[in-house]
DNA sequence: AAATTAATGTTTGCAGTGTAAACATCTTAA
DNA sequence: TTAAGATGTTTACACTGCAAACATTAATTT
């Protein structure tokens, strides 16, 4: 029996959100089509969204949630290989959620401290990263911890970019002379061998 | 004495629209008020621009040829200064074109194989970076200068992200500490700096 | 328990959007 | 000169974000 009020309609609204952002990419998300796949009025979303922002930055934080489990290490002593593994855990993520990482860290949320539930979200996942780095180093100097880890990410964020855009490495002048064996192909075909070899570089500098 | 025909119109749309998509957001921009700008009729840019994400492409293109100039360096036998200089800029480019650098490697460009002179543009630049970096080494292995130099754009593109979005690291519970002097502020009031030490350890490796 | 208020829903309406189709005008090549 | 192609206009359609006025229900106060 439908009743006048839906109950979660924001649960569900943002659910399904997430859903589109991610299979069709965010700039066709309407708040519309979000109501009719609720049943509900063309308006109802605006009783819990203020804007279509809104709605962009509800899905955001659940990725950098989802982001968070990724890249998070329970331990507190992180073995290199734990490391590694979490870093590549951080890229695949990037790359199976490339439009819901493009909502993430592009302009679609123009500012994050309007949604402080993102700001909070979004610390959360670089803090994991910084305590994975602290755990697996000595370092006490929290100024270098901080530094290294921003290096670290930015690694990350930057391979996460470029894999995804091979176009552009793989017609290279260099490149093109290995046929389908491009470079940005050898790098993902053994990432972890990658990010080891790239990352020991980053950590003991 | 205004004709019939505008003359070139796909100049002055493509114009406009980088004006449009920097300052406001790739999103803001509409074909319609893109026509209006240029005094034609609603649907003029149809006969340039098959869709809207021609458009894009077409701003995307212009964003890379501005890149590719910030990043050349004309001599062919760089010193570690010319080097961190041209990834400074490439930084800069990012930060100071935020909006457009997020056309060109975001999402609202599906595919930059339907755009054969996106593709060229985007490849040029990267090979500019790619013989940067060969003319200062001295590394013959091109194997190994496409990799180091993936690592290098990788790192640069991920600071652009992070730059742009210092709330993630400055909300930190170690950065916090230090109060309005945040980790992400530390490294960009000094960027050569910070440049050098980290790309030294990358090429070095 | 009744009454008031706040939360959440609907309806209606407006100005704007992408883009397809049919038509007009000008430019260029045969 | 004339036919074809390029480039413009007009009209039309289904869709969009969102504001305003109104309806229904749930929660809170009396």
């Amino acid at each position: 029996m439908k009743s006048y009020h839906h109950g979660n309609l924001k649960e569900e609204l943002t659910k399904y959100a997430c859903t589109i952002c991610e299979r069709d990419g965010y700039t066709k998300l309407s708040i519309r089509s979000l109501a009719k796949e609720s049943n509900v009025s063309q308006t109802a979303p605006y009783r819990h969204f203020k804007t279509k922002e809104e709605v962009y930055a509800a899905v955001a934080v659940e990725g950098f949630n989802k982001l968070y489990k990724a890249v998070f290490v329970e331990s507190d002593k992180l073995t290199l290989n734990d490391f590694i593994q979490s870093c590549k855990n951080y890229i695949d993520f990037g790359l199976q959620n490339a439009n819901t990482y493009d909502l993430m860290f592009g302009t679609a949320v123009g500012d994050f401290s309007e949604h402080p539930e993102l700001v909070d979200t979004a610390n959360k996942t670089f803090e994991s990263l910084v305590l994975n780095l602290s755990s697996f180093l000595k370092e006490k100097d929290e100024d270098i911890l901080a530094g290294k880890s921003i290096t670290v990410w930015a690694l990350l964020h930057g391979m996460v970019g470029i894999l995804r855009k091979q176009s552009i490495t793989d017609g290279d002048v260099y490149a093109k002379e290995f046929g389908p064996r491009s470079t940005t192909r050898r790098i993902s075909s053994d990432l972890p061998a990658y990010l080891e070899r790239v990352l020991t570089g980053i950590i003991e500098s």
